[in-house]
DNA sequence: GCGCCAATCCAAAGCGCTTTGGAACAAAGA
DNA sequence: TCTTTGTTCCAAAGCGCTTTGGATTGGCGC
């Protein structure tokens, strides 16, 4: 037999069903003796509870939601997916969760939370990538399903459970540090800008720009999907202009290989004639030198930001009323060979 | 009411449950007219069927399961796995099926897929990065669950079914290639030889070499997961080499990004003093330029592919004799800007 | 008016589990 | 001896759905 059900498992060992399930499941009212026949059978049997009935019956689901709008695909086609992915999944299976993806059209969305909801498939959601304004947090709190947000939403005001980097302090600390090398125009090549995190990080460029009394040049601003072609593209413009940046911000590794290429094909050397600082998200594929950084960067590990995150969350469900849990998390200044002072 | 069930919308149209289940499920015993009254009760009050009661019902989960080993992790911290999972997802969230991934420890593997199988969360296994022997595939026969493979296990005897691109093919061909350019000292910085897409790689690079007589050198053949830093490492070694190869093969464009970089360093230019060719996957955050291909490269949208093998496994679930499925893609050679002639 | 056939609907069983409310028994207290 | 208490077990209800087998109705031919 391939697979057994409690009823076969309890006739095999002449108990209750309710026994066997009380044994297996660690309740107190049963004999020690018993218990660990039953859980010897079980594993000999390779017994394991249909989940379908079990979640019936329970109410529970072991399993944690991700939902991805399809239009937002870049989000999972980004190599951070994977580093995210990685980190949560390690929580969620060493505390016997499943992970279930979904992926849904733009305008379904609320349709498709309210869908999981009544399914119930799933105890809680990790919501991630929030925009600014993020309707998703008013609806989860409306459907009464617990979720933690990867990020966070400047617009939203009520309360919520977030993990997020402190993308504003990075990204002025790493603008401050290109000022104090002397750049003075310093470029932006930021991700989307309605993504909250991309948003922040303008923030903290503009704030460390104005305080040295520095007026922020449009043509140094760009915002769009993080890929490497978007990288060289923008690069090779802005390289190109009249008065080119001599330093350049970068929102990703990713892009910033592309920045690098761009410099090159212009004929300049990276960390002489162009500094760049990149914002690192620690990707194992990608990892930004050992020793030497190649770049240097703002680095907050997007895999262990998926570990605790994905804690927070099962915290959250387990017990509902911890309250919102908000955690922030510090990037670090790395120092590579990608940053020397300003050309004079 | 933030959620209701069939005995409640039932109640709400004075309907048996019955006849709301079957109007919702398109049978045929149901009035038109009642048919669309169910119908447009549940969209307006939002009723979704409890997917556990629903699955307890008929058996059915509609989802599909996503393995991944923990010791393994760099499959899914690849770029690659998001594409390729935005891919699968495509397909399975317009055939309304969720998708889990869990992950599991190495030592659990085939424990893990029995208690898939017992606990029923899913209809079917999307088996992905096969080595050459794949113990996977005997045991999901056994189990009896559906299952497609993404890639082929070279040892394997028994039938099963699979997707894969001709990677020898593809390898074969580009060796060719640089062979035509004149190059004789040919590396191949390849992925993990334990993975099947990666021997058969070797396999075609080999045999391109032979069929020109030409002896394989073990210094010009290296095998590790394919990070940036691997390219960049194994480049610089190789090209500090008394006999330096004038084109390497490369396994993924990742690895490229690393390779170009020693090329860079080294104070050689890509495509003039070294040739390079590599296997691009068409990941959308790095894709291989537009017009202008930065590497020329053996070219297989692992999106696309998850998209079909997707299809495929939908289809075997549905029709479980359809039989095993086989198919292969083939890679198309796009000629970029990174080869030319051997240098003399 | 009667019987018959479709068409339409329903009551109830069953999917595999948990959990409530007791039963059975032994040991302890009166 | 009888009640009480605690331990260990069980029968049965219930989770929300599908589906079997049957009941009800209306229309039709005779």
């Amino acid at each position: 037999m391939v697979t057994m059900n409690l009823k076969e498992l309890s006739q095999h060992l002449s108990l209750s069903q309710t026994t066997v399930s009380r044994a297996l499941n660690g309740y107190p009212e049963v004999n020690e003796a018993t218990r660990r026949r039953v859980l010897d059978a079980a594993r000999s049997l390779n017994y394991s509870p249909n989940a379908r009935a079990k979640g019936l019956a329970t109410g529970r689901a072991f399993a944690i939601g991700h939902v991805l709008k399809v239009s937002h695909k870049q989000e999972m086609v980004n190599p951070i997916f994977g580093d995210f992915i990685a980190g949560v999944g390690e929580t969620y299976s060493s505390a016997g969760y499943d992970m279930v993806l979904s992926l849904v059209e733009d305008d379904k969305e609320a349709a498709h939370y309210r869908k999981i909801k009544a399914r119930g498939t799933v105890d809680g959601i990790l919501v991630s990538a929030p925009r600014m304004v993020e309707p998703r947090i008013a609806l989860l709190n409306e459907l009464g399903l617990p979720f933690v947000v990867h990020g966070r939403a400047s617009e939203e005001t009520a309360p919520y459970s977030w993990l997020d980097t402190n993308n504003t302090g990075a990204f002025q600390r790493a603008t401050d540090f290109l000022l104090d090398l002397g750049h003075v125009r310093i470029a932006l090549i930021n991700g989307p800008e309605n993504m909250d995190f991309a948003h922040r990080r303008r923030l903290g460029y503009l704030s460390a720009l104005q305080a040295r009394g520095i007026a922020a040049d449009p043509r140094l601003m760009t915002s769009d999907e993080m890929t490497e072609a978007y990288g060289f593209r923008t690069t090779s413009e802005m390289l190109a202009q009249d008065r080119a940046p001599t330093a350049i911000l970068v929102a990703s590794i990713i892009t910033a290989i592309g920045v690098r290429r761009a410099i090159a094909a212009a004929g300049l050397e990276l960390g002489r004639d162009v500094s760049v600082i990149t914002h690192d998200d620690d990707l194992s594929s990608l990892n930004n030198g050992q020793e030497v950084p190649i770049f240097t960067a703002t680095r907050s590990s997007v895999r262990s930001a998926g570990i605790r995150v994905a804690e927070m969350l099962l915290q959250l469900i387990d017990t509902p009323d911890c309250g919102p849990m908000q955690e922030m998390l510090e990037a670090e200044l790395i120092i590579g060979a990608s940053t020397g002072p300003a050309p004079s």
